[in-house]
DNA sequence: CCGTTTCTTTGATCTAGAGCAAATAATCAG
DNA sequence: CTGATTATTTGCTCTAGATCAAAGAAACGG
């Protein structure tokens, strides 16, 4: 399921906005206090409803975040990739995540127990402002997607879907930018609140106007200044 | 437009969760940094994309955060009321307001200049804690409303809509709970991303059933029960 | 009090996109 | 290699709810 690496490697973050404006020994000192794991695709780092014990810090892989309806809907909240922190339950003050987190690829990441957040928030006050403000940004994203539910019908919201996992999860490739995990059209309408259906018409109106190009869970998108116009509605 | 007061009470703020597990000392010196102002119905505390100078606590009256799309479409976001935290850009390194902040009635708020959040992140770390726990809520309850959107239709939409008014601004009365403002259908709208029409047949449908009573801007909730399970989808 | 403005209601269409069904097409397990 | 499983495509139908239209009803300004 998962293995425990002996040692983590400072040069794997230090790029890492998470790790802004510290120093190496305070770097260091943090990264000692976590524990690295192998997390195989598929795997979960944790369910919905669990009582939060750890929190995360991507090294390298992408994650998707989801939340279940009680009528058995899911809908897929967010992405996770490389550098990001995830899991931050204490940060907010609740007791259980709120969402289930599933490795989309084989991953490595780092986890620390609960009760250190407290003690950075002492001893590394700067590293808790770096991740409070990954937790506003994604309160901003939240509300932006509230929006674009409330306002734009689903051409446009499935075009930003995309163009949101291509700035996230997209790597650079001869032709376009492929997204680099596998997404099937149902996780798009996860992402979007349509159906599988919807977007597969979508799709396949958008590759034949060589906007993109599609294949069995695979994304990649050719023309994206097409896609963005889109996404603004024309 | 705006009346400054001289001196804030610690007596009104003491129930307030913001200023839980703090002594009287701490609250007073906080409150002491902070300015007391009147706001009419209507005023704005801020406007979206304003730069955040200030962030507010709500000590009466109540407000609505809302956000203006480019096409013009307008989003309510949330409702805030006595005791709340509002505009807390700092908390989150946004240099911005990414909404509106619009005085339902006229209101009584304390506002403290920014700067004053990194001193009380030192001064006073129990109140930052308060102030992210509240934040965490409030993203729960984004995502909370993005899975709405994307799992439910309209009916349950606006009855979780109405719920979460009487629950976060209702008053009690002989007959049921009112909100405490004017409310048109226009703003349920707004709420639940569909029209103004289509709440008002679902009002009229409601009133028939006496689950509610509903007049020009005015919403009772007779049966919260009945309100509740169509809520929940029957 | 009266005209104006702002809400609300209700009816009559119309349509985006869901739901259903069935035929491919990839991938996988053995 | 072969059958089973999982994704995808595409056609057809149907409906929730938007949009259009127009008539009440409150509130407001002078």
């Amino acid at each position: 399921m998962q293995k425990r690496l002996s040692k983590i490697d400072p040069s794997l973050v230090t790029n890492c906005p998470l790790f802004a404006d510290m120093d190496k020994q305070a770097i260091a000192d943090i990264l000692n206090k976590g524990v690295a794991k192998h997390f195989k695709k598929g795997d979960r780092f944790f369910d919905q409803m669990d009582e939060a014990t750890h929190f995360f810090l991507m090294l390298d892989g992408y994650l998707e975040v989801s939340k279940t309806t009680e009528e058995g809907a899911q809908v897929i909240m967010r992405h996770f990739g490389v550098g990001e922190i995830f899991g931050v339950a204490p940060a907010i003050a609740q007791k259980n995540y709120p969402a289930t987190a599933r490795a989309l690829v084989d991953c490595v990441v780092v986890l620390w127990e609960n009760k250190y957040w407290d003690h950075f928030l002492v001893e590394h006050p700067q590293f808790i402002k770096n991740a409070y403000k990954s937790v506003g940004e994604r309160l901003a994203q939240s509300q932006e997607r509230i929006v674009e539910m409330s306002t734009e019908q689903v051409e446009r919201r499935v075009a930003h879907a995309v163009m949101r996992l291509t700035h996230q999860c997209g790597v650079k490739t001869e032709k376009g930018i492929l997204i680099d995990f596998p997404v099937s059209r149902q996780d798009i309408a996860e992402m979007t609140g349509t159906t599988l259906h919807t977007v597969s018409r979508l799709f396949s109106a958008w590759s034949s106007k060589g906007l993109m190009q599609v294949g069995r869970q695979k994304i990649e998108v050719l023309e994206a200044h097409k896609l963005a116009l889109l996404a603004q509605g024309q």
